[in-house]
DNA sequence: CCTAATAGTTGATGATGTCAACTATTGAGG
DNA sequence: CCTCAATAGTTGACATCATCAACTATTAGG
């Protein structure tokens, strides 16, 4: 399977966390609902942070989609008000998102819900979890 | 952020699992429409193993979504050459899936794709490497 | 100024996903 | 056997996701 026969098992890893992401794609739809939300909403409102309002098309970049889609997607959030339009001082033709109070909290209550520690986690013990952090600090960006 | 204070680090692996998640989210239709498949798509040949054949209603449990999705799913899919869809010996409701040599040989292209480490990979020892898969394989199934 | 490039929107279209209703088959009692 | 409920999959209606092409408004360069 690995495409570095030199290197055994320096992939291996790797191949765990796809197939992690894969299971983590599985279950965000049922993550979401919960929150009456879509799996691309949680996306996007993963990539705002709440106090650094993001414009569209940084988010489409992010997102790596097509700018008319988070056209579509920000008009269902903002008319749920969960984050907010407004256009650029600097450049008009930009128009920055911020979160509203109200999805500043849907946010950290998807996040609180997504990032809760699963019941595995206690097999590491704390030192190996520290290990763990920070091999994967290391490997992801 | 994290919901256990008693254990401040304990969840911050997970959190850089979910967030690792997130941006495969972003990169998987790029690398999807490489070999003309769509997100949902790789998933699900994902979930087929070349010699174990599945139901698809296992295949709806596993990819956590209605019956009715995986129909239309597996309708391109195979249409495509891809799957084959066969009525099951003992149990005449249910159909079996599996792939044709062409989606066997797709299903290689797309993990082989997916899966080919990074070039971070290489800022990890072989040692630390062989560390990262063990303690990975103790906190995911 | 013109003009080209950029940011975002709109409309058309196909794919994904859910739900309710349906068919066919299976299995458990009576 | 026969009925009846449960199960596997399909179909149709509908909302969302996602792309593309065409459009408007604004910006920036020559």
């Amino acid at each position: 399977m690995c495409a570095k026969p030199k290197n055994p098992h320096a992939c291996e890893a790797w191949q765990l966390l796809v197939q992690f992401s894969f299971t983590q794609r599985a279950s965000l739809p049922a993550m979401a609902a919960e929150l009456e939300l879509s799996p691309a909403q949680c996306h996007l409102l993963n990539l705002i942070e709440p106090d650094s309002p993001m414009p569209m098309g940084q988010l489409a970049g992010a997102l790596a989609c097509d700018a008319s889609n988070v056209t579509g997607l920000v008009d269902r959030l903002e008319s749920r008000g969960l984050i907010e339009r407004r256009p650029s001082a600097g450049d008009r033709r930009v128009k920055v998102l911020s979160l509203t109070p109200l999805g500043a909290r849907l946010r950290a209550a998807l996040l609180a819900r997504m990032t809760a520690p699963p019941a595995n986690l206690a097999r590491l013990s704390p030192e190996e979890q520290r290990t763990l952090v920070k091999l994967l600090r290391r490997l992801i960006d």
